[in-house]
DNA sequence: CCATCTGATACCTTCAGAGTATTGGTTAAG
DNA sequence: CTTAACCAATACTCTGAAGGTATCAGATGG
């Protein structure tokens, strides 16, 4: 059985005609006869009553027919969509994203992403620059938002935005009257930066500006998650360099400052460039107007 | 595309492995390595990354795995399930049954057939013994129970049981106290019956009783439904015969005699001797063995 | 550089399935 | 009752899709 047997089946179920059924399929009546006796000999049951007059259906046949329509509709289904899939119009598509990027560009992208492209399935995972960089690398991932890294001849790269970095404090910190900080302000001030294992973009744009003040900055707690630095620094713990844009979220109990000759990153999109999920251009494409 | 196509693509995309793949759909690679690439290119969709060495799933080759399972195990299911219909064994029953028997004999028979055939859906239809006659001769129905139709050589009939006939009427009633009722003792009664057009057996049964004990008998009101008929023996309308088996469900307003040499009716399963539909058997059967 | 593994290609072969001609059974009109 | 028309089944032929054999060509590891 195949699904072209299904289909001379279903003509003739529909016109009960062998005749018309065999013209509907562009063929002749002899053979067509033949394929649907040889239907109900493979299957080993009558599906049509017939005599050189009428052709009717038993009930095996009408439950068959109904059995067929859906295979038959599954099997187109599935013929498609296997077309809609490499076009890139359907599919999944793994989207890593680090923390910093989760309220700023991230909900954009996603959003005009899937305005274009409903039928793919946006699988969000937020990591750390670091884990986001090792899941690129071995194709636990299609594209990503992180800080651009260093050389990676394997990543396509889009520019998305500019982060600054501002200092943050707690409201009763000494500093927290100026209008803005120089690394000299920080000379002697607790620091807490996420480690290079995590954000080695993040960490060494905070180690150059101190190294460009000449300063020896006094790392004293080093948390994996942002989140975790803001909650220290509100312990009062120590002060910290966060991107601009997570500034926003801070309570009352804490106040950011901008920093002279601010150190600034670029948040990026970037994908292998071997990437063979087709989902991912149209990513890629919404990425590359925006930044224009 | 067929679903030989679908093996074929399923037996590589498992195994990644030419060789391997071909051998088990035992044919040999050459061919095989042909036809993957025939579905690669009827589809219009690259399925496989590979050079002599590796072979991998694409996005779409892994989306389209999925959907070939789903589509081959439901048409399995197809080809499997039409020679369940076939044999009896699944499907729809049409079956009918008048209201005298509702509360007797069917639902035994009922629930026995769904025991043995779960896979069967019983459509069950009440309806008066004319309409089943009807329903039954031009296949609305596979079988049904009712009272003994006359000749009937289109239909086979198994005997279910015995219905007497007994008397009911309102407690306050002159013959209340009697402990049996004969025709003399209804000759002056208002009586209440089942149309011919309804129930002819039935009809046939009361109208030969009087005509046995020589009373001409005074039918003043024809209600369709035995319900209405005790409802208005209730109100004190008249009088009825009614079968024994509905009997039990009066309320204490009415009381229920036997007949002297009561009419008797024989309660059937029938079904045309000619039913296509192979559920009808397993009935037909369980019919057989309660009535011996 | 060679042995080995593996998928692709070239060429041959076979049988499933389509076509043509015809038969046989059923129905309806004359 | 006969006949014409219709329709599915059968007999036979032929074509091409699909499988087999032999071989090539690229990749990998020693």
């Amino acid at each position: 059985m195949d699904t072209r047997h299904m289909h001379y089946f279903m003509a003739l179920a529909e016109t009960l005609h062998f005749g018309r059924a065999a013209k509907l399929l562009h063929m002749t009546q002899p053979p067509f006869s033949r394929q649907i006796a040889l239907i109900e000999q493979k299957l080993g049951v009558k599906l049509f009553e017939r005599n050189s007059r009428h052709v009717t259906l038993t009930p095996a046949g009408k439950h068959f027919l109904d059995d067929c329509r859906t295979v038959i509709a599954q099997f187109d289904a599935a013929c498609r969509d296997v077309r809609l899939v490499a076009s890139g119009m359907k599919g999944e598509l793994r989207f890593g994203f680090m923390m910093h990027a989760a309220h700023s560009v991230v909900p954009r992208l996603v959003q005009r992403y899937s305005e274009i492209r409903p039928d793919v399935r946006l699988v969000l995972e937020e990591r750390t620059p670091t884990e986001i960089d090792d899941m690129l690398m071995v194709g636990k991932l299609d594209a990503a938002v992180t800080f651009a890294p260093g050389y990676s001849p394997h990543l396509r790269t889009i520019h998305l935005a500019k982060e600054k970095l501002r200092m943050i404090m707690r409201a009763d910190h000494a500093c927290a009257n100026k209008r803005m900080i120089g690394p000299d302000d920080l000379c002697h001030e607790r620091l807490i930066a996420t480690p290079t294992s995590v954000a080695p973009t993040l960490r060494s744009a905070i180690a150059s500006y101190f190294a460009a003040g000449g300063i020896s900055p006094n790392f004293v707690l080093e948390p994996r998650l942002q989140h975790t630095i803001i909650k220290l620094v509100a312990e009062g713990l120590g002060v910290a360099l966060i991107p601009e844009s997570l500034c926003s979220m801070l309570d009352e109990s804490l106040v950011s400052k901008p920093l002279r000759t601010a150190p600034t990153l670029d948040v990026v999109l970037c994908a292998p460039i071997t990437s063979a999920n087709p989902a991912v251009s149209a990513l890629m494409d919404i990425a590359a107007q925006s930044s224009c």
